[in-house]
DNA sequence: CCCTCGACTGTAAGCGCTTTCACCTGCCCG
DNA sequence: CGGGCAGGTGAAAGCGCTTACAGTCGAGGG
């Protein structure tokens, strides 16, 4: 039973030759003459001979892996955009580690712990404070910044926020709804922050009134819900119902939906009712969300891409990559239309 | 500007001891003077030095990494489990590593990879043929399988699934609901193996006709959309509507009410729709979903818990945890009960 | 006063690889 | 027939750490 796994010093030996041609061999780098490579190729089939990917890093100095780290790791946004880093990265032989900060205590050590064992970084939003940004980064660590406003030095991947969200916001004006109101918190993240801009916009622009302040809400459905119920309860009660709630996110439309359901508010008849990020299930509550869509996987494949750049064609320059989003035009608003798309 | 990071050596000159010592401290274990000590901290802390996890890992043979393997990431359930996994092992002080297989080609040899990285691996369901499982095994690699059936020498993570399935049929049953359909794959996960299994056993228990078999379907919502749509347009046709739909899970289940939806049938008036896991939508859909909630972040964390036994306590005999679920009672299946459960 | 012992500290041998350099063939060309 | 030149190959120096093992030194006991 062997142990554990055979080193290079084994197959050099078995096969009769120095570890600098095993290292050649299964690098496929070195000139090997034909038969000798053959010999080494046997002899690593018959010892199931693997590299050691620590020793290979430490003599090589680099990780062939890279990391991302995220607020949280739940929901339906995170988990997407993982799916299209992993997918991406794993593609170009590099492994993926993931860390999620859940607010926890030590959690800048722990990015630099991380940010140790992999060759570039994708850090999501305001995961984490700019010093650490600036830590990393003299320290040469390629970084990829995920829905954040660009940093000097690194990559980021942003969403149309702003211009969808005044188109969105004109829409919902062209099926006459007048008074809207924004939920969530544009204090949060920088997309919020955004949303809400383009919000504001869309009313200047159509010459409205001031729209009311933000209902302030966290990021998910529970906390929607709970922040839409009180709201709604209280306008119920004076009669002054908006004509429609812009949330801030999927997640948070789906929890208004549900208080609507609960205070019997019809929608989209009585209140109009939209989100952001075109998740899954948005497509499929009754009524359908009417949302803009982000594409969430290829935030994440976009990540891994850039990451790749630098680590692997040492690219210095800082790139900033805008994906476009698009309005999907559901029930909820108001739309006949059931899965109708306008780009 | 400080090209890479400070290595032991240079903590070493610049406290004016060897790299033994700075090993010691920086480790807390061997012994050292007082003052030798606050010398030392004081230089690590000046040059920002912070050890290299390659090296570490390659003097003492440990990772301090796990990794869990997936066949996907997408959907909520993968996610739930990695949520409570991730968590878990970076409480412990481990990094995550993770790897979707997505049904690559060389996704044996990703494994293979990955296990080279890790002190330890979790791995999903039948995502890897039995003889990789076997392989790793030799090599001595800690292994935790989940939702999958018992394997000699690795521990294992199971949800109830017979008897809750038992359980959910015979309480629709109790609805006086007669003729029920199972709509899943059971090849295609030990899973639904088991789901299967229990419903066949409430059959025979309540002495009622051997069920039809499976509607086959895999396990997203697109998938069960298509399976159900196709078969209820046909028995609507016969004017043979089953009495009920028990979907193997969630997913299925929201494609299931989405064809109902389409094709006019009420729900759960005409046709009773059950799922499988309680995933975070299972509540916000109309009618809510019964379905039989699975502690997934538990199994995720269960799995972490299991797997950090086996590196650091070095535990050699395999153990088998099996995780209780529980009956949620929505309107779906036609009870009043918004949120009402038992357990 | 010498020896023992324990608390500290340093030396050095790895861990398993990559990579530079030097060396050794033949072989071709002048 | 000698020199140059590749293509092959091996020796060895790290990569940055951990960890025996071997010192050193002051204190306490015989």
């Amino acid at each position: 039973m062997p142990k554990n796994s055979a080193t290079i010093y084994h197959v050099a030996r078995h096969a009769g030759v120095s570890i600098a041609t095993v290292s050649r061999v299964q690098r496929g780098n070195g000139p090997v003459a034909a038969d000798t490579r053959a010999r080494v190729v046997s002899s690593i089939k018959q010892l199931g001979y693997r590299p050691s990917p620590n020793a290979r890093s430490l003599a090589a100095s680099r990780h062939e892996a890279s990391g991302i780290v995220f607020p949280d790791l739940s929901g339906p946004y995170y988990s997407e955009v993982i799916y299209g880093f992993e997918r991406e990265t794993v593609e170009a032989r590099q492994s993926v580690l993931i860390l999620g900060t859940h607010g926890r205590e030590g959690a800048e050590e722990l990015v630099h712990d991380l940010a140790a064992r992999v060759d570039g970084l994708v850090i999501m939003g305001r995961t984490v404070p700019d010093r650490l940004i600036a830590d990393l980064c003299r320290l040469n660590v390629p970084i990829v910044l995920l829905a954040r406003p660009a940093v000097e030095g690194v990559d980021t991947v942003l969403t149309e926020n702003r211009n969808s969200a005044n188109e969105l916001v004109t829409h919902l004006f062209g099926h006459g709804l007048d008074e809207l109101v924004f939920v969530g918190d544009p204090h949060l993240s920088p997309d919020a922050a955004e949303r809400w801009a383009g919000f504001v916009d869309a009313h200047r622009q159509a010459r409205r009134r001031r729209p009311a302040p933000p209902l302030v809400s966290d990021f998910t459905e529970v906390g929607g819900h709970e922040a839409v119920r009180g709201y709604l309860a209280a306008a119920l009660h004076d009669q002054r119902l908006p004509a429609g709630l812009v949330c801030a996110n999927d997640e948070i439309a789906m929890g208004a939906q549900r208080a609507a359901r609960e205070l019997s508010i019809r929608v989209p008849g009585q209140l109009a009712i939209t989100g952001w990020d075109d998740i899954p299930v948005a497509a499929l509550v009754s009524p359908a969300l009417t949302t803009i869509r982000q594409p969430m996987r290829e935030i994440g494949s976009t990540a891994a891409i850039l990451l790749a750049e630098r680590i692997s064609d040492g690219r210095q320059e800082s790139r900033h990559v805008l994906l476009p989003t698009s309005l999907v035009l559901r029930a909820s608003c108001g739309c006949q239309a059931t899965g109708g798309e306008i780009s």
